[in-house]
DNA sequence: ATCTGTGAATCAATTCACAGCC
DNA sequence: GGCTGTGAATTGATTCACAGAT
């Protein structure tokens, strides 16, 4: 969605299995409660909670209910514990090592991103298979070469990979992680990508993305495409 | 997702109402299609259209048919002429005009990405509020002072605003594209953006696209985090 | 009195399965 | 025989509505 989803293989569940749908909208809410901590808000009612992320009430219950009991009645959610259970649940109480392939343009703002350090995630490295890029810094990262990839990924216990290449080469990288033991990718090239079973991907599409939304534009105003 | 999405205002079903799920999959339909054309494929069935996009056939076929009886039976489908009915109803037949407000890496990455220009949409200017990026180049494009926001899209006929600043600044500039008169808004900033009901947003946070994916890591291998 | 948590009801999306056409 | 198009059946997500806790 926004980008398309391979729904990544559940084996048998493993812990308490939440429902797709909630599971994309846990990080809107992480987000809201972290804001609101720096705002000093401690109690946030479902009601508040759901006007903050442009929701209902019934539906930011339900989907807080996966993750247990933590609300109390008549009053609320305490924000900073509701925050340790949504990063339980997410897996985010200990950060995740990622590494990125492709040092262009998307490369470097990836890397840059200040948005995924402070959501736990860290570039471990940049690779790129020029090697004309190789040494030079990307966000305070040294450019590596590709086929350091599999060292990378042993050394430093890097999970998840960031392909960030143009679309020609997506797939070429997709190996080349799979073949490091990399299990999840994050794809930004506009291809989709053949991967055995057992890694999950998720794939981004900045120009489809701009396509869904025009579709919505022409909706809404028929006459502004003539 | 794949992603959070505040789903567009609708207001009366002005053409045939395609829902929601299928239409982000027509993008990747699409993809697939073009990518056909350019390897000689001129047929293909619903089957291995599946096949190609990572879906099964029967939903392939239902997404289809939304479009109208464009196939074939006991043949498939025509992939020129199915791209042309996908063009249709996204509204790609024509050009969009866009306006990327930021110019920092994002806002490069965005504005060099082949895939916009390729899929239709124009990035008619860059802007920034900070007057020391005014007047360089990116991606061919002159960057422009935010101040000039109202006569490029009027002068322009922009219809869609692209928001790559920091999440500080992105309701600011959501409120400078809506007062300039767009009604359609992709936020790349890792933010909840407040705008009047007739404007659509689709927002896309890397950050959380990462953390999404970190969910079903750890779902597959709960080992792997202790 | 207020707000959570959750079954029950509703609505949407997916899959099945087969009639109809090539 | 092979493949589309589509009602019917199923599965999943959302919303309703209220009992129960504070």
């Amino acid at each position: 969605m926004t980008d398309l989803v391979k729904p990544p293989s559940r084996p048998e569940a493993l812990r308490r299995r939440i429902p797709d749908a909630a599971v994309t909208r846990l990080p809107v809410y992480l987000q809201i409660l972290n804001k609101s901590i720096t705002e000093g808000v401690s109690q946030l009612s479902s009601d508040q909670l759901a006007g903050l992320a442009g929701l209902n009430a019934a539906k930011v219950r339900k989907d807080l209910s996966y993750l247990g009991s933590y609300g109390t009645r008549g009053v609320g959610y305490d924000v900073a514990y509701l925050v340790y259970q949504i990063k339980r649940e997410l897996g985010l109480l200990n950060d995740w090592k990622v590494v990125v392939v492709g040092a262009g343009n998307l490369g470097n703002a990836l890397t840059n991103y200040a948005g995924f350090s402070s959501r736990g995630f860290e570039v471990s490295a940049v690779v790129d298979i020029d090697s004309a890029k190789v040494g030079k810094k990307v966000g305070g990262v040294v450019v590596r070469h590709v086929d350091d990839l599999l060292s990378i990924v042993n050394n430093d216990k890097v999970s998840i990979g960031v392909i960030a290449t143009p679309p020609a080469s997506a797939q070429r990288a997709a190996e080349l992680l799979v073949a490091a033991g990399i299990k999840s990718i994050l794809n930004f090239a506009a291809t989709v990508l053949t991967v055995p079973s057992e890694v999950s991907v998720r794939s981004v599409d900045l120009g489809m993305e701009l396509q869904i939304l025009g579709y919505y534009e022409q909706l809404n105003r028929p006459g502004a495409c003539q």
